[in-house]
DNA sequence: CTGAAAGCGCTTACAG
DNA sequence: CTGAAAGCGCTTACAG
């Protein structure tokens, strides 16, 4: 026996296998009286679909589309490198997947890219998201050809999207606060926190979080006003330097131009330890980790998080339950677990 | 067009499907000049075997074998309930994955249950590992007849096994040192480590590199003597209580039997902070985290290491270059970053 | 509204 | 040592 297949559907039932396929797959065309049968055995015999027989005999291949901003952002190149690092992985599943560039926090670049995505042969499309209300009309055309759409890092308007990928920022924020806290030991202390922009979404939450924990469990620790720095590095660097003139104990930056607070850590004068926690793993952000001039990085794993919006972009096309996925929790490094610097070595080590 | 099919292959080399199909598979029989020329098109054509088409044919179904710890260890009790919740969505792929029960720390009962499984059509083992090169024969046994094995959590004799998964506890230990160090601010400490026994490699590994960059970085926190507990919860309950007396500042332990260590800390009277570190999220863990009682949690993601096995031994069987995998870093909990209770939550936040 | 048949890319007897 | 043919579980014209 095994499994049940059509087959067996259709001779239970007692039509044709292409009856049996029509009122599976819903193809219309067929009698009330056909569909009751057909139902009836396929919830007798527990039938479902196989999907790969399906894909192979229609030569499927799936279309997915990353939505990323353009730029030199770091954290985004490290998206694509890993995107490109899965290519030929991908393609013996039948899956393309392809990036288009959109302008940073362009709600309009982003509704032009939906819009330009309607009517062609896409499935998925995990975008970076924002939360403008304008998106709305364009996800739902998407959503209605059957494009499947997943939020990725940051989301989109929650109706119009299947699914989101990313961390919750408002646990970031209170995890720095946590950490930032305990490393006073105890002592009272002052912290200056940055952030590009109170107006983007995981920029607030992560300042919310942060100052909710701090408020609470460590009172001896002032927060001093919050400079917004629109994740410029020559800001980033002002705000530093003013921190320390301010004799902060600690600093805190939710947004990103870390290379600007790096450069004042590095021409402070080499007075008392001022705790310094940053997010995402990037080239410059590690090296000052191993040097000692920041203490903790948050991060959020591009690789796994890419990884995550395929399958589940995978399973959304499929139309099957989701499959169980473990919580993402934001990578906290510090200078002693770092990964490897390439995935080549990665291999060498893990995999003999 | 499109990629290239065995029948391209063989039209290209002037053979017959069959043929072309033996030497691509090695099935023998083959006259040398019709390898040369099934090789030479396979080449030029760039052709890679259609798995998913070659499975549907053999009706194949991967069965994979997890060889878990016996006992109530609450991790690997995740372990089996991630395995649980992931059935469903193996069955789809045609993977059925078993769990099998070792007695713990037991080379010859480990032993036993490779030689058990020799001579089955199990295709994957992942298990949880043991250094004893007593292993070494029936992990070659296995290797002949075409199993893959992956060592799980804790390493198998490195040359009998195809990968290991599972976290670098030098790593782990390090990590532990760095925030444990900067949770005293500053200050100076003394700190008590516990283990189960040195003689196990993943304790060892912690402790070496605690110790590593406590002296490094950290030489006013002193090390007290280590003490062994055979992760037995009276005995780390009673070397906590002696910890307190030595007014130690900080608690590793390195090992198992938290639950002791939980019940010593809820006992001591209310006076100084006693920073403390464990491994791994369990129910009674994490209530202390929540609880204050508990700084930090070191934590392997069970689901996240059962996942990384599967597509491992998935990638193996089908003899395919391994996907480029996110490498394992331990996931640091505070009270602050702790996932939902149960995956229905999680689905419903995280997938609308 | 229904059914028979070829084809997706492979494997597996079976005949030569 | 080689090849023709049926079958895996599905989809897609095509005929009725």
């Amino acid at each position: 026996m095994g499994t049940p297949t059509l087959s067996d559907v259709a001779r239970a039932a007692g039509v044709s296998y292409a009856t049996a396929d029509r009122v599976v797959n819903s193809r219309g065309n067929v009698a009330a009286k056909s569909i009751e049968k057909v139902n009836a055995a396929v919830a007798a015999l527990g039938y479902v679909r196989n999907v790969a027989a399906a894909n192979l005999s229609k030569r499927r291949i799936y279309r997915f589309v990353f939505l990323l901003p353009a730029g030199p952002n770091a954290f985004f190149a490290r998206m694509r490198a890993h995107l490109s690092l899965m290519a030929d992985h991908l393609a013996q599943d039948n899956i393309r997947a392809e990036v288009q560039e959109i302008a940073a926090f362009s709600a309009s670049g982003l509704e032009q890219a939906l819009r330009d995505l309607h009517g062609t042969d896409c499935d998925g499309i995990a975008a970076v998201g924002l939360h403008s209300r304008d998106l709305e009309p364009a996800l739902a055309a998407l959503r209605d050809q059957g494009t499947q759409i997943v939020g990725l890092v940051s989301d989109l308007p929650r109706d119009h999207r299947a699914a989101y990928i990313g961390i919750d920022n408002v646990m970031a924020g209170r995890t720095a606060a946590r950490l930032l806290g305990m490393a006073h030991g105890g002592n009272p202390g002052r912290v200056q926190v940055l952030a590009g922009s109170l107006d983007a979404g995981d920029h607030a939450d992560r300042f919310a979080g942060f100052s909710e924990v701090i408020a609470r469990d460590f009172p001896a620790i002032e927060i001093l006003p919050l400079i917004e720095t629109r994740d410029q590095a020559s800001k980033v660097h002002d705000a530093a330097m003013l921190a320390t003139r301010l004799a902060a104990t600690a600093i805190y930056n939710v947004g990103a131009g870390n290379s600007g607070l790096i450069r004042a850590l590095s021409e402070r004068p080499g007075d008392g330890r001022c705790i310094c926690i940053i997010h995402e793993l990037v080239d410059h952000s590690r090296r000052a980790l191993e040097a000692g001039l920041i203490d903790l990085i948050i991060d959020q794993r591009p690789d796994v998080e890419i990884n995550r919006a395929l399958t589940l972009l995978r399973a959304l096309c499929d139309g099957r339950p989701l499959p169980p996925m473990p919580e993402l929790v934001p990578t906290i490094y510090v200078r002693d677990n770092l990964p490897g610097q390439d995935m080549t070595s990665f291999f060498e080590g893990q995999a003999q």
